[in-house]
DNA sequence: ACCATGACGTTTC
DNA sequence: CGAAACGCCATGG
């Protein structure tokens, strides 16, 4: 356990505030977060989502293009995109379709 | 303290 | 329009 897991917890709440059937990106976390520029970290705090005693949807997390890079992190190959689209959301070939309509902007929805 | 890595993002060629 | 390079920042060795 880290003492500056204040960051990694924040990811992980507003990941947890994601609506059904919607989907938002590492950056716009990030920038939520007041570290726009970390949006790497958020992808390594879902990395580290499994080390939460409570689930993560990380599978509604993509990156800014709506392309399914963490899927490869997940236990099956396709089980992200199969998550996605049991929600409701179109996913081919690991990208969402109309990402921007499923998009779910935190600092907006959240505000 | 330094180097290497990473589920990103933006800019440049 | 597509691919590559750079930048940013936190974690690990």
């Amino acid at each position: 356990m880290k003492s500056s897991d204040n960051f990694f917890d924040k990811v992980y709440q507003v990941a947890r505030l994601i609506p059904y059937g919607r989907v938002t990106s590492y950056g716009a976390i990030a920038k939520h977060l007041g570290a726009a520029r970390s949006a790497r970290m958020v992808g390594w705090a879902m990395n580290n989502s499994h080390n939460q005693s409570e689930e993560v949807p990380a599978h509604r997390v993509v990156n800014r293009k709506g392309l399914l890079t963490g899927k490869h992190h997940f236990d099956g190959t396709n089980l992200m995109q199969q998550l996605l689209e049991s929600e409701g959301i179109k996913v081919i070939d690991n990208q969402i379709q109309d990402f921007e309509k499923v998009f779910w902007n935190p600092s907006e929805e959240l505000q």
